[in-house]
DNA sequence: TGCTAATTAGCAATCGATGCAGATAAGGTT
DNA sequence: AACCTTATCTGCATCGATTGCTAATTAGCA
């Protein structure tokens, strides 16, 4: 995902209007590296604007994800999670503390079995525990 | 999943009792390739045992995947969808027709990057157009 | 045949997400 | 700077998937 300022001009000349919830959005998201769903955004923005409300929070996403700045991914948590990494990548999620980490993959695993299916895209989620989970082993 | 039998069987023993409804799903599910709904099993279920309770079909989805006969799987559909085959495999989803299809992996792709995390498990959803639906081009 | 605990069906409730509409404000125009 | 059009915001209703709850029923054993 750019950066707010760049995010400005590009929500300006895409006709879409830059209110002080966007920037604030713009600024949450921008190098968040937590994976955040709707609902954890809202908690965080909460603090900062008083009275921000959850559906301007899942429009404002919308409206970044259709612009491509950032990818919405199940990682099997119950509820959509936001990355503005687009880069392609995958996911670890601890099964402890609910934590997901970046995943790079060297290979992209090929498919054994199913010649007739063409694959656009693939997503491997882990399971497991993090580093913080795994060492102390008491963690939520 | 074991054979319905079998099921009877296991179910008596862990102390739960064999219904007319749970016959029906265990013959549905077995050697079931489709990855149903918890709504498309009900669907067809109430073909053959009309009146049956969409709750019904529920808790013993949930009775079968706490005896391991089952997993449950989220491919990104919105809803849960169950699968007999408990193998160690990963699914192809078709973005036109919505069919998933069971896929091996020769070769459990490798971490990198993330030293700390300990993984337990990996699951890869490929995403792109099924055979059928990439030889016509408009299925649903 | 009886007893008792498990099951069923129906309905309420929950949760995440989206639809809707009146009030508001962004931002280009005069 | 005042104005106008249109997008946005908020609150609330709605929706779909899933789970909670409970009275009536039934499986399965004695
Ligand atoms: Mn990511
Ligand atoms: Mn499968
Ligand atoms: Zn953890
Ligand atoms: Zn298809």
């Amino acid at each position: 995902m750019r950066s707010p300022e760049d995010l400005t001009v590009a929500f300006r000349s895409a006709g879409l209007k830059v209110t002080p919830q966007r920037q604030l959005l713009f600024r949450l998201l921008h190098d968040n590296t937590t994976h955040p769903t709707a609902d954890a955004l809202h908690h965080v923005a909460s603090e900062l604007m008083p009275g921000i409300s959850l559906r301007t929070v899942y429009q404002t996403l919308t409206d970044l994800a259709e612009m491509g700045e950032l990818q919405s991914i199940e990682v099997g948590s119950g509820s959509m999670r936001f990355d503005p990494n687009v880069s392609d990548h995958h996911h670890a999620v601890c099964d402890q503390c609910g934590a997901v980490h970046d995943v790079y993959v060297t290979h992209a695993p090929e498919l054994h079995g199913l010649d007739s299916f063409s694959v656009s895209d693939a997503h491997i989620v882990y399971r497991g525990l993090c580093g913080l989970c795994s060492a102390t082993g008491s963690h939520r």
